[in-house]
DNA sequence: GGGGAGCCACTGGTCCAACCAGTTGACCGC
DNA sequence: GCGGTCAACTGGTTGGACCAGTGGCTCCCC
């Protein structure tokens, strides 16, 4: 086996859940370079074949490797023509992220801060949408989500479940489906960047006064009050990462 | 061939760019089964082979189509065990948006309500960190995106897409890739699901002078301005969609 | 010499057939 | 009854052959 296997198949599964393949291998090298630039938009990737015989694999894991890159639409393929790099800066989306800090395209604490900032944004119109038009079901929902975030106090660890359980029945509550994917995708992304944001983040999940009061506002329908609570509760991790940006990676001027 | 070419690959390409093959209808059709409810949550997929006899294709079809369903974590795949179905609710991307037409699980006014508001929250906010920390050639960028459209007001169509190269600069001047990717997203399926919302924008689109505005705000570092035109902006399209969902999909209130 | 038709050498798309490698559970011997 | 073994699944990987679009080169005709 020429390729080495990936430490993670990316943002698959846990390497328990999901051992790495040699397409996961293939599709991990050739998505990294494109993220970092090696592979440039536009440029033409070589062929099927000759991708099968320089990463020493057969031609059938590169095809499933060229399906995933495509699917994030990193690259174009046609039948009769070269697959081409796209401009990932203009073509992903977010399922994207994790990919960015093994590209090292951006460093972890400015992409933390880049979801945090996501999070608190999205969560705070969600709160302010639960509040106008949760139905009873989804009411209900918070209500026990702020009930058993009491009951984990005890554990950090708990605590931090139990924080993703309750914005995720606010995000089901606001009835908005673009949130709720989104909020996928930062969740399953932010548990693979950030294993431990607790410290940062321990101001924010300590505070079930606000909890509480925040679900008391979606329960009662006061849709201005929840967002202000919902900004107060989420922006408060944000600018605890800016000192920890050593270098902020100004990514302008590439125009190609 | 057993299996009918759907009319539309996914989200991936137009047909012209991107014709479809046997594996995008594997993926389709299988796709649309997990999305309309078809196939539960927790359900476990028939074999590849059986997979791949009951949709006349060969194997190697029905894998790159598994790859894919994978990719957008609709499904787990690990070896040994069956393939199983995933709660998309709970794991998937936006990116799946464009799916949730074809499966019948929203309705396409009621998908359209969820993007723009997600548009409002994104833009605003985009156009509040563009104004706090753009960079020069950033602003510069912003300067050059509103001046370009100026010069689209003649034709609604230019003027669309000269609106999504504007969002496009502010959310770049933004420095948020999570913010970037999400914005790729929704142009991309808001294209495909919605291609003439124009009409409904037109007030939006036509506010020259708001967009002129906005840019200043961002210019000068107004953040505060900036989020509050921006969200005039974007959020006056929106509620004028509610009335044109004939099923408010809440347990009451049929209104015949 | 210029222009067009057609061939040919690419590209990716599809298929067949076999075998490797984990998982599971039934079966058989202790 | 318990435990190990083996067979029958599952997906993973490979090789090779052939189909089907594209694009460029060549060659012929005008």
């Amino acid at each position: 086996m020429t390729v080495p296997r990936p430490a993670g198949p990316g943002y698959l599964a846990d390497p328990v859940l999901r051992p790495a393949t040699v397409a996961d291998a293939v599709f991990t090298r050739l998505r990294d370079a494109v993220l970092s630039g090696d592979l440039a938009p536009g440029d033409p990737l070589p062929g099927e074949r000759d991708l099968a015989e320089s990463f020493g694999v057969n031609r059938h894991a590169v095809r499933e490797a060229l399906r995933r890159l495509e699917q994030v639409r990193l690259v174009a393929v046609r039948q009769g023509e070269q697959t081409r790099v796209l401009d990932w800066r203009r073509t992903s989306g977010l399922d994207l992220v994790l990919g960015l800090v093994d590209g090292d395209v951006l460093d972890t604490p400015t992409l933390t801060r880049d979801m945090l900032e996501m999070r608190a944004c999205l969560g705070a119109d969600a709160a302010r949408l639960a509040a106008d038009r949760a139905d009873p079901a989804a009411r209900r929902a918070v209500m026990d989500a702020v009930r058993a975030y009491d009951d984990a106090v005890s554990d950090i660890a708990d605590l931090h479940d139990a924080d993703i359980a309750f914005w995720r029945a606010i995000v089901e509550a606001s009835d908005n489906v673009a949130y709720l994917l989104t909020f996928n995708s930062l969740v399953s992304h932010a548990l693979a960047i950030a294993p431990v944001p607790s410290d940062h983040r321990a101001d924010e999940l300590l505070d079930i006064a606000s909890h509480r009061q925040l679900a008391g506002h979606i329960l009662e329908g006061r849709s201005a009050d929840a967002h202000r609570v919902a900004t107060s509760l989420l922006t408060r991790s944000i600018p605890l990462l800016e000192h920890h940006d050593p270098v902020t990676p100004s990514a302008a001027g590439e125009r190609t």
